[in-house]
DNA sequence: AGCACGCCGACT
DNA sequence: GTCGGCGTGCTC
C-alpha cells in the first residue's frame, strides 16, 4: 500500500510513501505521520491511500503520530478546496482547519498546573501591586496554564500561591473539562410564536434540510498522478442537485435569531448537528446565552460549544473535543468555527453575513461565509446567511436564483423604524470657526435626551483626537515613518500615534521644519477623544463615556462600560465601529453619527457600500423601547446615494444602483477579484518584481478571456510597517481557474530575497 | 523549507 | 591555487 502524504513544511506538493507492513491498517486519509525527506525527517498528513505511485523508489513511513480521527476526509477534503482556491499551500489550510491546541494532542490532555479562577466569596482580599497585576491576568482568561501565567505576567509561582492562599484562585493539574461560560446560570428559554414571514422563512429552511438530508456520504477514491488537478470527489458532487443556501434579510430587530433557532431545533430533531457563526465583536456572553437558554434543557438537549479566539488553548481543546465527541451539536463562534467538527451536520448559519471580519487576513486568506457555503455543498447541511444590509455578493447571488432570498420585512415588535434625519454639514460652517463638530440640530437633539432622562450614542469611525497635525504656514504634515499615513494625535498621552504600525512620538510643539518653526501648528479633522471633550464642554453635566480600542485595554473594560450604560449610569456613549454591533438598550432614542462621509472617501470600490451598511446598522441602535428612535446623520455630501438610501431604509434601492456601478466597472460581485501584493524593503526592487510578475501574469492568464489586469500600482495604502506595497488586481468571473494559473504561477516564478509576494482572492480590504 | 550542486570573484 | 557568493534543482 502507498500512501500520500502533504508535509507540515508546507511545500506546495504532496509526496508518496509506502505503508510498512507493521503500520497496515493503522495508516489511513487524515492520520499524521512522521516520514523520511532527504536527509530529514518531518511531520505529514496523508491525504490519500492506492495501491500503487506513479513514483517508482518510493521510502517507507518511518512512525504513526497522534490520535487517529483527528482531520477526517471530509475536513481534509475542505482543506484542499480552500488551499486551491484560495491558491495557498494545503498545510497552510490545515493550520485553520485543525486548530494548533488540538494539534498538539498531547499538550491537551496533558496534566500540567493550571491556574483556576475562583469566584470571590465575601470581601475582596487585600492584594499587593503584583497580586492584583496576576490576578486581572488570570480574571481575563478565567483559566490558564501557570506556565503561560508566568510567560505573560513575568512573575513567579510564588505571588500565584500567594492568591491561592487568599482563596482567589486554585492551582491544580488539570483533567477537569473546561467550560468558559460554566459559571453562568441560564434561564430555560421556550420556541416563541413566530410571525407570519418568520415562519415562512422557518418553513423554506426545514422543507430544504428534509428534501437534501437523506443520508450518504462520498467516499475515498484512488490516486491520481500527484500533479493532476481534479477532484474526484467535488466531481461526484456536482451530480447531484445543489443543496439550497438561504439569503434571511432581515431589519433589525425582524427576529432573525428566533428563526435560527428553530431551524436549529429542527436539525437536532432530525439527528443532524448545527454551526453559528456570528462576528467576532457579537460572539457575546449574552449571544451565547440565547442559545444555551434554549437547548440546555429539554428534549433536545445537548452541549452548546463554543469557539473564538479569546479562549485560551486549554479551553479551545475541550471546546473541540466536545463537538468531536458528539457531545455538543450546536457549536456557536467565529470565522474559524466554520471548522468545527460537527458530524452529522446539517445546518450552517451565517449572521451579519455581510461583517468583512468573516475574511481572514493572512493565510490561508479564506472568507468563513463562503467556506460555509462550500462546506454545506460538500456535507449536504442546508446554509442560512442572515442580515438586515446583506452583501452585495450575497443579494446579487439570491437575484441570479443561486440563493433563495428570504425576507423579514417588519420588526417583530411592529415597532416602526426611527427617523433618520440628515444634516447638510456644508451649511453649519460658522464663517470665520469652520464647521463645527456639532451639528445644531444634533445638539438639540441631544439636549432634549438629556432633559428627558433618555440615552445617546454618537458615533465616530476615527479614534484619537485629530486626525492630523498640520503646520498652517508651511503645509508640514507629520507622518509615520514607518507607513504612508499620518499620525493621530492623542491629547491624553501628549503623543502623536500611527494606527497601522503602533509608532509612537511625542507631539511637537513648533513646527518641526528647520526652515519654518512656525508655533502655530494645528490640528486638523476629529477622532472619539476631541468629540468627548467638546461634548463635556457643551454639556458639563452629562455623564459621557467613550468607547474604542483606545479605552478597551482590558476585556473587561468592555462589559463595565456596556453594563453601566445598561443601567444608566451613563448618558452618552461615544464610539467607533465597536458601538454598532448588535447591542441593544432601550432607552436610546437617538443616534448621531458624527461624520457619515468618512468611510466614503476611502478609495475602495466597496465605501458606498460600507457606508450605507455602517449607517444602517448604526441606526437600528436607536428606538427599541417603548419611544420612537431618532437618528441624527451629519454630513458633507448629504445626497450621495449611500446616505439617502440608508435614510429611508431602503436596502433594495441602493442595491439597485450600485449594481449598476458595479456592472459598469466589472467590479465584484459581477466579477471576482485577485489582488497580489508584492512587498518589500526596497522600492525599486518592489516595483521591478512587479512589473515582472505583471508580465507573467498576462502570460499564464491568456486563456482566461474575461480577465482585467489592473497595475501594477502602489498600493492605497503604499507603505506599511517599513514595507513598500505594489499591488495588481485581476478581475474574472472565473477565479477558479485564474486561482489555479496562479497556484501555478507562485510555484515557478524565483521572487528576489527581499521580495514578498501575498495573493489575496476576494480580498475584502484592498488596502 | 533545507540542503546539495555548481559556476564565477578576491583572499591566505 | 582555494574560500565563498547565492542561482537552480530536488526531496517520494
Amino acid at each position: 500500500m502507498v500512501a500520500r502524504v502533504t508535509l507540515e513544511i508546507a511545500l506546495r506538493k504532496e509526496f508518496d510513501y509506502l505503508i510498512p507492513a507493521e503500520l497496515e491498517g493503522q495508516v489511513e486519509i487524515g492520520t499524521r505521520v512522521k516520514v523520511p525527506f532527504g536527509a530529514r525527517q518531518v511531520m505529514g498528513v496523508v491525504t490519500g491511500l492506492a495501491e500503487h505511485s506513479p513514483v517508482t523508489n518510493l521510502r517507507p513511513i518511518l512512525k504513526v503520530l497522534g490520535t487517529p480521527g483527528l482531520i477526517t476526509p471530509k475536513v481534509l477534503d475542505l482543506a484542499r478546496w480552500i488551499a486551491r482556491y484560495y491558491c495557498c499551500p494545503v498545510e497552510t489550510a490545515l493550520k485553520s482547519v485543525l486548530p494548533e491546541a488540538v494539534r498538539r494532542e498531547e499538550a491537551g490532555w496533558q496534566e500540567r498546573l493550571f491556574v483556576h479562577l475562583l469566584p470571590v466569596v465575601g470581601e475582596m482580599p487585600k492584594l499587593t501591586r503584583r497580586q492584583s497585576d496576576v490576578y486581572n491576568v488570570i480574571e481575563e482568561w478565567r483559566e490558564i496554564s501557570l506556565q503561560e501565567l508566568l510567560r505573560l505576567t513575568g512573575t513567579t509561582t510564588d505571588t500565584v500561591r500567594r492568591l491561592e492562599d487568599k482563596g482567589l484562585v486554585r492551582i491544580a493539574p488539570q483533567i477537569s473539562e473546561r467550560d468558559p461560560y460554566g459559571r453562568e446560570t441560564i434561564l430555560p428559554t421556550e420556541p416563541l410564536a413566530l410571525n407570519p414571514e418568520q415562519k415562512a422563512a422557518l418553513d423554506a429552511i426545514c422543507a430544504a434540510m428534509d428534501k437534501v438530508q437523506n443520508g450518504g456520504s462520498p467516499g475515498a477514491g484512488s490516486l491520481p498522478p500527484s500533479d493532476t488537478k481534479s477532484d474526484d470527489i467535488s466531481d461526484a458532487q456536482k451530480a447531484h442537485e445543489r443543496i439550497p443556501t438561504f439569503l434571511l434579510h432581515g431589519v433589525t430587530g425582524s427576529g432573525k435569531t428566533e428563526v435560527y433557532l428553530q431551524a436549529i431545533a429542527y436539525a437536532l430533531e432530525r439527528g443532524f448537528g448545527a454551526i453559528v457563526l456570528v462576528p467576532e465583536i457579537s460572539l457575546t456572553p449574552q449571544t451565547v446565552e440565547r442559545f444555551k437558554a434554549r437547548f440546555s434543557s429539554g428534549r433536545l438537549r445537548t452541549l452548546v460549544a463554543v469557539l473564538h479566539s479569546h479562549l485560551s488553548a486549554g479551553e479551545r481543546h475541550d471546546e473541540w473535543h466536545k463537538i468531536r465527541q458528539g457531545r455538543a451539536r450546536i457549536v456557536i463562534g467565529a470565522r474559524s468555527a466554520v471548522f468545527a467538527p460537527v458530524d452529522p451536520l446539517g445546518l450552517i448559519i451565517v449572521d451579519e453575513e455581510h461583517e468583512h471580519s468573516y475574511k481572514q487576513e493572512e493565510a490561508p486568506r479564506y472568507h468563513a461565509r463562503d467556506v460555509a457555503v462550500v462546506r454545506g455543498q460538500r456535507e449536504r447541511a442546508v446554509v442560512v446567511l442572515g442580515s438586515a444590509t446583506p452583501s452585495m455578493e450575497s443579494y446579487y447571488n439570491a437575484r441570479r436564483g443561486k440563493y433563495v432570498l428570504l425576507e423579514l420585512p417588519t420588526r417583530v415588535d411592529d415597532r416602526r423604524l426611527p427617523v433618520v434625519r440628515v444634516v447638510d454639514m456644508r451649511r453649519e460652517a460658522k464663517g470665520d470657526r469652520g464647521v463645527p463638530i456639532f451639528s445644531q440640530m444634533l445638539y438639540e437633539a441631544i439636549l432634549k435626551r438629556l432633559e428627558r432622562k433618555e440615552q445617546t450614542i454618537l458615533f465616530l469611525n476615527r479614534r484619537g483626537y485629530s486626525t492630523s497635525l498640520q503646520c498652517m504656514k508651511c503645509g508640514y504634515v507629520a507622518g509615520c515613518p514607518n507607513c504612508s499615513v499620518a499620525l493621530t494625535y492623542h491629547r491624553t498621552t501628549q503623543q502623536l500615534c500611527c494606527h497601522i504600525c503602533g509608532y509612537q512620538a511625542v507631539a511637537p510643539s513648533v513646527c518641526p521644519k528647520s526652515d519654518c518653526r512656525n508655533p502655530a501648528i494645528r490640528y486638523a479633522g476629529m477622532g472619539t477623544q476631541r468629540v468627548e471633550e467638546k461634548l463635556a464642554h457643551l454639556f458639563p453635566h452629562a455623564r459621557i463615556q467613550r468607547m474604542d480600542s483606545d479605552v478597551l485595554t482590558r476585556k473587561q473594560e468592555y462589559r463595565r462600560i456596556l453594563g453601566d450604560f445598561r443601567t444608566g449610569k451613563i448618558d452618552i456613549l461615544v464610539g467607533t465601529q465597536m458601538i454598532a454591533k448588535g447591542l441593544h438598550f432601550p432607552n436610546v432614542t437617538l443616534v448621531g453619527i458624527i461624520y457619515a462621509d468618512l468611510s466614503l472617501h476611502i478609495p475602495d470600490f466597496r465605501a458606498g457600500e460600507r457606508t450605507f451598511q455602517l449607517l444602517t446598522q448604526v441606526s437600528g441602535r436607536a428606538g427599541r423601547g417603548d419611544v420612537e428612535g431618532e437618528v441624527v446623520v451629519q454630513s458633507f455630501t448629504p445626497f450621495h446615494p449611500a446616505v439617502q438610501y440608508a435614510r429611508r431604509h431602503d436596502y433594495v434601492g441602493f442595491y439597485e444602483q450600485e449594481i449598476e456601478f458595479r456592472q459598469e466597472l466589472k467590479y465584484p460581485p459581477v466579477s471576482r477579484i485577485a489582488l497580489i501584493t508584492l512587498l518589500g524593503r526596497n522600492e525599486d526592487k518592489v516595483r521591478f518584481t512587479a512589473n515582472h510578475v505583471r508580465r507573467e501574469l498576462d502570460r499564464v492568464l491568456e486563456e482566461c478571456k474575461d480577465r482585467i489586469i489592473a497595475g501594477p500600482a502602489p498600493a492605497p495604502l503604499s507603505r506599511a510597517e517599513t514595507y513598500y506595497r505594489h499591488q495588481i488586481m485581476i478581475r474574472t468571473r472565473h477565479m477558479t481557474v485564474a486561482s489555479e494559473r496562479l497556484a501555478k504561477l507562485i510555484q515557478d516564478l524565483t521572487l528576489p530575497e527581499d521580495v514578498r509576494m501575498v495573493v489575496d482572492i476576494d480580498p475584502v480590504n484592498l488596502a
